[in-house]
DNA sequence: CAAAATAATTTGACCAGTCAGTATAATTTG
DNA sequence: CAAATTATACTGACTGGTCAAATTATTTTG
């Protein structure tokens, strides 16, 4: 079946994931690989070209994801205030969650310059953040509480806003500072905006 | 004596920083750093106890290196708004410099998870970057003209937008995105301080 | 339906290549 | 010459990828 041949797809994608969350992108192997998603080694260049096509695949998987669920978290408000407030939860979901997702997605951010691939993935990635941006920005704009000439400018800055913060966050790895890095990610997006208090 | 194996030292790390520069922190092997250096493979063993010791003695360099110009350039000026305007232009330097420094600073990032000698390093970079924020921050707050309430935050949120705006530029890696990322930077800091305009 | 044939999937041994680190030899220096 | 430094050769561990054989699933045939 090709449902079945997909599900071992997944499962060597999870297996992947798994993998580079423990131990970090360079020093992952194909045994690594196929141990996580307990099958043997072989399996995994019968489904995926090589291990960069793996990996290839993970990247998209994890970024479409994390822009679906933050499409997905925004639709759902009506007001530019709200639907901000749920881009930033979604964002900062949660400690354990966000460590292992952003840990990865950062891995692939470094390699990105060495793999075209990646960054093709990445630039789309991008993309649809940005759309996401412009569309609060525009809703913002419409309700007449967001003071903002460039719309394009502003979704690069919110974007830029938030992965600063969430590396920031991530890499002081400490307790308790996820609340304040969600926090001050939030208050900053306002002030970037000019929303009068 | 001492000065001449301080010279092998720098001219090792410069050898390593050039082949990460190049070939990105996971594929940079001993030999290539003596083949950078000019030197024989021995020569790096002898002055380094292993080749995770001279990427943290480089990972040490590059940031109190970064840190150096950063503090040089504000120390020139007497505004707030100087001062400021001195940073961001000491952080987005040119084009070149810019994509060969921080594409290594990335690959020490994503690295210093595993490494807790590199997260030691990127805590310490990070103080000191928060303590040029502050500085500005509180002549700006001295001078009346940024409106912030929590300086220690707004030093973080300054150190976001830089890192955030950075790596979309490195991202993106198209031409002639390096000025527009640099203003892009300055205004979000600019409005993230509530400058009157 | 059952046996046989065929196709798809899985396994793990294996290969050729690479690397970090070590040991030792050669060279320089004082 | 002796100590410090550099060059070279070597080792053992590990890796990505291959592949023939084994196993399992599916289809065909009588």
């Amino acid at each position: 079946m090709a449902k079945k041949a997909e599900q071992r797809r997944q499962q060597i994608l999870k297996a992947a994931f798994d993998a580079v969350s423990d131990k970090g992108y360079e020093s992952v192997t194909l045994q690594d690989i196929a141990d996580y998603a307990d099958v043997s080694k072989g399996v995994t260049n019968y489904y995926f070209e090589n291990k960069v096509d793996v990996f290839a695949h993970l990247l998209e998987w994890i970024t479409t994801r994390i822009y679906e669920k933050e499409a997905a978290s925004i639709k759902e408000k009506n007001t530019a205030l709200e639907q901000l407030e749920a881009y930033i939860n979604q964002v900062f979901i949660s400690p354990e969650e966000n460590k292992t997702f952003y840990r990865v997605y950062l891995d692939f951010l470094s390699q990105s310059k060495n793999h075209q691939r990646y960054q093709e993935i990445n630039r789309q990635f991008y993309e649809n953040c940005w759309s996401l941006g412009t569309d609060i920005v525009n809703q913002g704009i419409n309700e007449g509480i967001f003071r903002v000439s460039d719309k394009e400018q502003a979704a690069h800055s919110i974007r830029s806003i938030i992965d600063g913060s969430l590396i920031q966050w991530l890499m002081r790895d400490e307790d308790d500072l996820h609340a304040y890095y969600k926090s001050l990610c939030h208050q900053s997006i306002l002030r970037l905006l000019q929303v009068e208090k």
